[in-house]
DNA sequence: TTCCCCCCGTTGCAAATGCAACATCACCCT
DNA sequence: AGGGTGATGTTGCATTTGCAACGGGGGGAA
């Protein structure tokens, strides 16, 4: 319980006092197991305690394609309960065997003065996850909407020597890793990394970067 | 007032109650000039009353670049608000003469029991607004992760298409804008729209496109 | 050490795409 | 009708990029 964002700040009494009041309910599911079916109902926010998760988009043909995996402590659909979309457009699935909390989204929104102290901290903690997954999106989005590799490659590098204030970075990814996130191919990140670096542009090594 | 996504629902005498009750300030903004600057402290949910906004980075040379229009009805910066950055990563500049209100966060999140009426409505407009761009930048990036044109213009279609549950549907851009949208060439998307017709995949007219 | 494997860089080539310039078309105004 | 304007389609061309294949280097295991 200690690692879970929507619980941030919150002490074990009023944890177990708010999975009380929420009517909160537990379930395993077994590796591979249909956590959400697309088209089922959407009441809860979900919470992976322990295990992993996968969320795909599955095609008219039934085909099915994962756009996002989930790990412990996060929350998952809350997107979809909180905008009021009432049947899952997604199918959640289960990579490990995994067990997920569920909190009825409606009875989070009861207020009540006497209970006031967890529940402002949850609310608080709800907004900021939903919040912050909105601006690891859009920083995504700002990256694939370059035209160029070496546009992604800049934007990219440059949000995060932004961030830390240094032009010195390491990222988080592998090669290969990178190419997914800015959406290119391996060899063409390679190839335009090396010509950044013929016009002095960056210095690099492995996942380190220099900005000049 | 009345199109206020954050005050959907809510009766003028509940507006007019959480306005005091939240400490909320109004300011009208001339076209052209800063709202909120790069750098300057978030403390609270703005919403567009009147005009337009626009929202931009600002690169370490100065150089800006648009990402975001945000039009009346609609808060902005919420997402910072809420995901706790304290100071601005973007600058908001008023695009036409605008006039925004100003709700502190902090105050959102005192709960008391005697004014839950409005304040549950409010919180709930709040994290539907939040939880809705979600939806909306996913959708794009989910268009973006395609490679190629047509891979994304036929994701796009038919991302529409499941939604109203047809396979004739209407789009609402322009070429220009659904180039923008792609994030793609529009002689290009004109070439692979007709390219697509060549090989029987769809049939258009205008914003109107037929799937089969 | 030697072998093996994985990650990364390199390169040739073909396909996709951006770009620019021009052609059409639809619509509005007079 | 005529002309103007803005949106859309078309096309040639240069560039970018994906793809596939190969090579090198580092690290782990026997």
């Amino acid at each position: 319980m200690e690692n879970i964002k929507l619980f941030n700040k919150l002490k074990d009494y009023e944890i177990d006092e708010l999975l009380g009041f929420l009517h909160a309910t537990t379930k395993v599911f077994s590796k591979g197991s249909v956590v959400i079916n697309k088209g089922s109902k959407l009441n809860d926010i979900c919470v992976v305690l322990v295990g992993e998760l996968s969320i795909s988009t599955k095609n008219i043909n039934g085909s099915e394609n994962v756009i996002k995996k989930v790990s412990a402590g996060s929350s998952f659909c809350t997107n979809y309960v909180c905008a009021g979309v009432k049947s899952s457009p997604v199918v959640v699935r289960a990579e490990k065997q995994t067990g997920i909390l569920f909190l009825p989204y409606d009875r989070m929104l009861i207020l009540h003065e006497s209970v006031s102290q967890w529940q402002k901290l949850l609310l608080k903690n709800l907004f900021a996850e939903v919040a912050q997954e909105n601006l690891e999106i859009s920083a995504r989005m700002n990256v694939l909407n370059q035209k160029t590799i070496r546009e992604k490659i800049l934007f990219y590098l440059n949000s995060i020597a932004d961030e830390v204030g240094k032009n010195t970075i390491e990222i988080p990814f592998s090669r290969e890793e990178m190419a997914g996130y800015l959406c290119v191919d391996r060899s063409a990140l390679s190839r335009e990394l090396s010509n950044m670096h013929k016009d002095g542009l960056i210095d690099y090594k492995k996942n380190e970067f220099q900005l000049f």
